[in-house]
DNA sequence: CTGTTAGCGCATTCAG
DNA sequence: CTGAATGCGCTAACAG
């Protein structure tokens, strides 16, 4: 309804011209009797500078596209915290896309954000394709990706391939040599093949005797829930669930059974949020710090921004969360810990 | 880098006016043979219109805000899911803003987004201010509020203080008369107020021997969890929740103590996704449909700016959900279900 | 320090 | 059906 006024009308009332508005406004010098009198015509009027105005003048948007595979995930929501934790202060505003798992929609959404006038986009990918390359490189705007690792591109992520191994070794060292580990299908890189995959050099590092059957599994607790009879007809000492939500839905099928975790069998996650301490027994898994990988991911895209940046492609550390659900098999069972507090 | 070419260099190239290139882009009339050397050019080009040129005459950003108060929350994503799910297909694009909970925030945010020049505005809101009642009817663009309800604006949310009665009155009908309902600050108008006031009244309702007892928790598993001990001081029969996490770190507290879930002592919640179906007990609880809000909240705000909406003040349905933790006193202890598929 | 003069890239009259 | 002309509201030289 106000908009209307506009840096003419200030202007007007102020009896200055409208370039002495606009200095005033972007810290251009401007006499301290006349910047009171503009000060006044602003209140009075209720003026807002026009956005889209400013931006077409200065080909600066002050938005960072962000493209996600889905909203309603703990490690997204995490990731957009440590985002907005930066870029906010900054005066920085997120223009949001959902892509649903695509990495089609992945692409539309960078081309459509790129139309928008974007400064720079962020996208957190299930999958790279060549596609995604040349928008990154021959695009103009910086654009950094979350959630996979590609080579020449500029990435920041969890090291999945390394989230695994150090599972995969722990395990070995509590004495296990069959496991289970239940994935989601390979569509999604990261998590489907190279934490996998770490998990398999991990276990069976050096060792003959180690077994690891895969059975495929969605991301969400039923699903995993429903695959738990074919994960226990293999006979594993432990479960390796690719995500905490997977090794949840697994858990709760063992206690319908009556099988003891860790006792009978040993499950572990990757995640490590606070879910995984309250469930019991609690699921001993490592921490991946998504709001880190924001907060950097957010000052890498800045430093580009500024020019000031090389090319990056950046692991974030890991957190080795142990708790109850994994049993020593070289010592017995585990004294087990009765304390939140000590796990969250 | 390929922003450089503009609507001036197709038409060059395509040998016809600036005017008959935008009237391409517009549907307006124009000759199928132009047609296609307009089109030819603008693949040749790589022509893409410029975002903010265009919003500048047409007053129309496409753009619509979106105000929350955190990211890393389940019912945030799922609101988001809904969202995205209404406005992605129309070529609406979200921008967002985070207020960590802070009502003050919410104004700021909701006067940047005002300068940016958004269609419309949806606000997940903690408490609703004066200020926020001037912007809504003064600011002219569309404004609907989520999260909580204020009588004379547009608002979109759960029904807390009915799901709190439904959940007081239940479980009086299972025999239940000393409660403690563990909640969150004052601060959050919707949780911290209505849905325990509705719990409050659906409790003692004609009933004299029905006694409910607050104890202050956060909105966190482990908070709840510290206060797990003040809780059981009070002796209930039945510990209410004020949201399903709240509800899982005591459940993780009992565990901890031994004591056991509905037979000891029963446990409810609020909210109602996956993560309580999971637990064991699994938690009786009352579904909330976030994903169903945020839907309606984007249409509602649709259909204002089609200006075919008349003023709504809109609760949205509730679903109750009976699984594992609360004993029916008046017939003992309930028949204990073991299939997580009938429970989530 | 300040006003004047030009556009930014596009949509839209208005005459053809 | 089409081209020429006119701003949308603002910033950035450019001379004062």
């Amino acid at each position: 309804m106000d908009d209307k006024v506009t840096i003419t009308d200030v202007a007007k009332l102020a009896g200055v011209s409208k370039s002495t508005v606009s200095r005033y406004l972007n810290n251009g010098y401007i006499s301290v009797e006349k910047q009171e009198r503009v000060r006044a015509a602003i209140a009075e009027t209720g003026f807002k500078s026009n956005f889209f105005a400013k931006r077409l003048k200065t080909k600066e948007s002050k938005l960072i596209g962000i493209v996600l595979p889905r909203m309603d995930s703990v490690s997204v929501g995490k990731l957009l915290s440590g985002l907005a934790r930066i870029f906010e202060p900054l005066g920085y505003q997120g223009l949001l896309l959902v892509s649903n798992l695509s990495a089609e929609k992945e692409v539309s959404s960078i081309e459509s954000l790129l139309q928008q006038g974007v400064d720079g986009i962020i996208v957190d990918s299930v999958r790279i394709t060549e596609r995604h390359r040349q928008l990154a490189q021959n695009s103009g705007v910086p654009l950094v990706i979350t959630g996979q690792s590609e080579a020449g591109l500029d990435c920041i992520k969890i090291d999945d391939y390394g989230a695994g191994h150090m599972m995969g070794a722990y395990l070995r060292g509590q004495g296990h040599s069959r496991a289970v580990f239940a994935g989601v299908t390979e569509t999604d890189n990261a998590v489907g093949i190279e934490r996998r995959k770490g998990f398999l050099d991990g276990f069976t590092e050096g060792e003959n005797d180690a077994t690891v059957d895969f059975v495929q599994t969605g991301f969400d607790f039923l699903s995993a829930y429903n695959k738990a009879a074919d994960i226990l007809a293999c006979k594993p000492s432990v479960i390796v669930g690719a995500t905490d939500n997977i090794s949840l839905g697994i858990l709760r099928y063992l206690h319908e059974r009556g099988i003891k975790v860790p006792h009978e069998v040993s499950v572990t996650g990757f995640g490590g949020y606070d879910v995984g301490a309250v469930v019991y027994p609690a699921l001993t898994t490592i921490f991946f710090d998504y709001e880190l990988v924001g907060m950097k991911a957010a000052q890498f895209l800045l430093d580009k921004l500024a020019g000031k940046a090389e090319h990056e492609n950046l692991a974030m550390p890991l957190l080795f969360v142990e708790r109850e659900s994994v049993r020593n098999l070289k010592k017995g069972t585990p004294g087990e810990s009765y304390d939140l507090r000590s796990m969250i």
